[in-house]
DNA sequence: ATTATCTATAGATCTATAGATAATGC
DNA sequence: ATTATCTATAGATCTATAGATAATGC
């Protein structure tokens, strides 16, 4: 049953990129190594000669999640574009980014889970929150002022739209769902945009 | 082995409260219903002639536990209190509140799980968020607004919270950690202030 | 000969049920 | 007699390992 080594490669990275979606789709407690592997059509057996162990591709598959989705919800191209933060908050608060978490940001798909994980996973959390805020800092209307205060303020608007997603997929009322979705993004739009 | 009716009642409510303790600290599929009657001095074949299911413990959990945090989270009689809303963020963004989920927001400790759980837990979770949102909403700066308007604020705003919170808790860094925290309390508080 | 994958399985854990036990409360 | 709780266990699932298998690549 051995492959060649291309093939081979070409497997393991099947297995994280699926991962990738699964653990977003279902959580990391909500699916197990059986899944993942037979999602990249292998056997469950298969995924120890590559992984350590769960934890360990439950990092790597972070880490793409993480990766992959930044390109798309942040696209680096847009910080000199006019009315790039709006476009960006948009994206992130659409109905299409809530009904779809397999593809989009991982922060909002398993950021309370990651809390209770091991270091690996928490670790590449981290990372890929600095990197949400330093793209999200990029495209602040404001670009004058200092570094650091561009920094909180792409935090703090980064924690709004996080907040914002989670309950809108929580929710067992779609036109609640939809209210807490328009309401975040204009309110986030509206101060960061006003002058005092 | 039987126990007298109010000691009965004394055991099954003594489940809910360490299960909405329980859930909140390691999180809807990161504790069984053995750990669940164990804490409250059962064993775990007992739960079942009390409860349909885990899930309709996890309703009950979810219930009580929004229940008593919006009580210390939203105390009733501050709306009239001058700073109230300050008061209210600055509590909600505290260190402490960050490091004791089992007694803090239900909404911050699993809103992600509860999007991929069953119906009963949605529900109790949105009427939750409901009522957060309206004592939020009671102790906005600005009440001569229409009250849609102030709703609004306060699900944008909540979501911030909630979001700045399980990010704060997420992360591997405790000074990220912290930055979080004051970076959104500041923000949340600035804007929900200055008027335009 | 090496090795990627599969098959089989160990050992733990999880939800749920059935019947036994023993104390309450009529 | 009723019933709250316990003991025992079924059946499913989960992570991980060991050895078998069969195709690659020297």
């Amino acid at each position: 049953m051995k492959v060649s080594k291309q093939k081979a490669a070409e497997n393991r990275a099947r297995i994280v990129t699926e991962a990738a979606r699964l653990f977003r789709e279902k959580g990391l407690s909500g699916i197990g190594v059986d899944a993942l592997t037979k999602a990249a059509g292998l056997t469950h057996g298969s995924l120890y000669s590559r992984f350590d162990s769960k934890e360990q591709l439950m990092a790597e598959a972070l880490a793409e999640a993480l990766k992959r989705s930044a390109v798309t919800l942040y696209p680096p191209d847009a910080a000199t574009t006019p009315g790039a933060f709006e476009t960006v908050i948009a994206r992130y608060l659409s109905p299409t980014h809530r009904d779809t978490p397999g593809t989009g940001c991982a922060l909002a798909a398993v950021g309370c889970e990651v809390a209770r994980h091991g270091p690996a996973a928490r670790q590449v959390l981290t990372e890929g929150l600095w990197n949400s805020a330093g793209r999200l800092s990029a495209v602040l209307p404001d670009q004058a002022r200092p570094v650091d205060a561009k920094t909180d303020e792409a935090l703090a608007v980064l924690a709004s739209m996080v907040g914002a997603l989670i309950l809108a997929r929580a929710v067992d009322d779609s036109s609640l769902s939809d209210r807490i979705l328009n309401a975040s993004q204009r309110r986030i739009i509206d101060t960061a945009t006003q002058k005092p």
